[in-house]
RNA sequence: GGCCCCAUCGUCUAAUGGUUAGGACAUCGCCCUUUCACGGCGGCAAUCGGGGUUCGAAUCCCCGUGGGGUCACCA
């Protein structure tokens, strides 16, 4: 039997990063047994807008590079994928658990259930559904009907026996099958839920393993009733251990992000990721600018592979040192058995560290397609740069080295290349010009550089220590404030890849500038 | 609360009866250094508790304890 497995999201607008990780799962195990990775689009709820709350999803899982056989847009030998679309299967379904008595019509208002439940509750007992409005036969259910109430069909559970699934994470996982309620399978309007629809289509579209996280794993039984109702063979099970909240083992959740901002390295990871949307004129309070969704990650210029990276050892381990992966090398190792089944906890600082390691191993080139849209986007470049604007762009990556550690980095080290008068940051400006004795010295170096034979790196350093030791003074007395002149602030590349870079008369143009801002000595 | 799952450094994890319990991130210290960043060296740091089984337990069993998931006409 072939290797199918499914990521089946609702549209919601959003791709969450536990989401992706369960997606990811599921793509490697298909794509290492040279079977198919489908993606089904779980719609039963949601009636409108469908197409645009689907879009970010799709959009962040090519991003990620996981890429679907069958599904949207690329559909598929059971299409259609859309569970809004496949509404006469599970109606079919309906009929026939109703035909051999495995499910029932039910006419208990909301009301009458939650007197039940009550009371049940009362007496310190479990729920169970006492089925007094259920209709076994035809007369029985016109009979309700026609005193206005509406029908919707219920599983008949079994009330005794248990039910063992042997999940591929887990092993041997026993149920007792009275703890289980009659769920509902089929509103009052006709529509089927999700568990109905789930079961129906993993078996219609032949999914051999179903890999989604723990959440689902008391959902189980009931699903594994409606499959061996209906006489489907079950699916291989691997339920995966949660993703959780940074030093934590609570659900990840996009809603809480104020509470995981008050986690330090969290904050850092999201503050850094605002620097640079302030930057490209992205709206900040957006609901998907989150580190729980994968959208924060793709507009802030991390590289997609360092995210499946990292969420590939979040629950999964090949050995006790391999922890950078190819794409190859990740599907060529990957197995079920060494997923792990105790939840794990996000950690933004690991991910940002293989982020980091990721980046810097990047050749230059890459890393100038990745960034140029960045500057694009701010304002300092126009859509079609001149070449010599890209050029200067090249040079900064590569004075720039390990300090670019996502792509959006470039508009801090960039920034002040690319304009025609820097700003001026003001603590910068306080902190390295304002200091007696500085005026001088930079008029002095700016003497010393204009006569400069070749305007190199060497020749820079050289003309700097000669004009300090002339002066009696140290290296760092005129190096920083040579930096806030051409540059306006007080961190960037080396100073003398800055000049060289800036070229002769910018550079000389900019601490002339920058002579009215020091304090006169 | 019922049911189910889980339990090794702060975090991700390795060790599938025999290791000084290993690695990575974070953290701390030192070195390098014109800023920032990188890098180098070193340190701190864990088997939840109690009983068994065994020559021997992080590993197997039981009982506690703790954490989590789930209990919808959501998915």
């Amino acid at each position: 039997m072939s290797v199918r497995t499914r990521f089946a999201p609702s549209p919601t607008g959003y791709l969450h990063i536990g989401g992706v990780r369960t997606a990811l799962f599921n793509w490697l195990f298909a794509r290492q047994h040279g079977g198919q990775f489908i993606l089904r689009i779980d719609d039963t709820d949601t009636a409108r807008n469908i197409d645009e709350a689907l879009e970010p999803i799709l959009e962040g899982l090519r991003w990620l590079g996981i890429d679907w056989d069958e599904g949207p847009g690329v559909g598929g030998p059971y299409a259609p994928y859309y569970q809004s679309q496949r509404s006469d299967r599970y109606a079919a379904a309906v009929e026939k658990l109703l035909a051999s008595g495995h499910a029932y019509r039910d006419y208990a208002t909301p009301a009458e259930l939650d007197e039940e439940r009550a009371a049940a509750q009362a007496a310190g007992k479990p729920f169970l559904y006492s089925r007094r409005f259920a209709a076994f036969d035809e007369a029985t259910s016109a009979r309700y009907a026609s005193e206005g109430r509406a029908g919707v069909v219920r599983l008949k559970m079994p009330r005794e026996g248990v039910l063992v699934i042997d999940d591929a994470v887990r092993g041997r996982v026993e149920f007792a099958w009275e703890r289980e309620q009659d769920h509902v399978i089929q509103r009052a309007d006709g529509s089927c839920l999700y568990h109905l629809a789930t079961v129906v289509d993993d078996h219609d579209l032949a999914i051999s393993h179903v890999i989604r996280a723990e959440e689902h794993l008391s959902n189980t039984p009931r699903q594994a009733f409606i499959a061996q109702s209906l006489g489907y063979p079950l699916p291989t099970f691997a339920h995966l251990p949660l993703v959780a909240e940074p030093g934590s083992r609570t659900k990840l959740s996009k809603r809480k992000l104020d509470k995981y901002l008050k986690n330090q390295d969290f904050k850092q990871i999201m503050e850094h990721g605002l620097k640079i949307a302030e930057r490209i004129g992205l709206a900040p309070e957006a609901d998907t600018f989150n580190p729980v969704i994968v959208d924060f990650y793709r507009e802030v210029g991390y590289l997609p592979w360092a995210i499946d990276n990292y969420l590939a050892l979040l629950g999964w381990s090949f050995d006790d040192k391999t922890e950078y992966f190819t794409r190859d090398d990740l599907i060529r190792c990957f197995t079920l058995d060494r997923i792990n089944s105790s939840p794990a906890s996000f950690d933004p600082k690991k991910l940002w560290s293989m982020q980091d390691t990721m980046m810097v191993a990047l050749p230059v080139d890459e890393k100038l397609q990745l960034m140029l849209p960045f500057l694009v986007r701010a304002g300092l470049l126009t859509d079609h740069p001149p070449a010599d604007a890209v050029e200067t762009v090249r040079r900064v990556i590569e004075a720039a080295g390990d300090r670019l550690k996502v792509a959006g980095d470039i508009l801090i080290y960039a920034d002040f290349f690319l304009v025609d008068e820097p700003v001026m940051d003001e603590d910068a400006v306080a902190k390295r010009l304002a200091k007696a004795g500085t005026k001088p010295l930079l008029q002095t170096y700016a003497a010393a550089i204009e006569k400069l034979d070749a305007f190199d790196t060497a020749s820079l350093e050289a003309a700097l220590k000669q004009v300090v030791a002339d002066a009696g003074l140290k290296v760092g007395d005129l190096v920083h404030a040579v930096r806030v002149a051409v540059s306006g602030k007080t961190v960037g590349p080396g100073l003398y890849d800055c000049l060289v870079i800036l070229g002769r008369e910018k550079s000389l143009a900019r601490i002339h500038r920058a002579l009215p801002l020091c304090a006169d000595a």
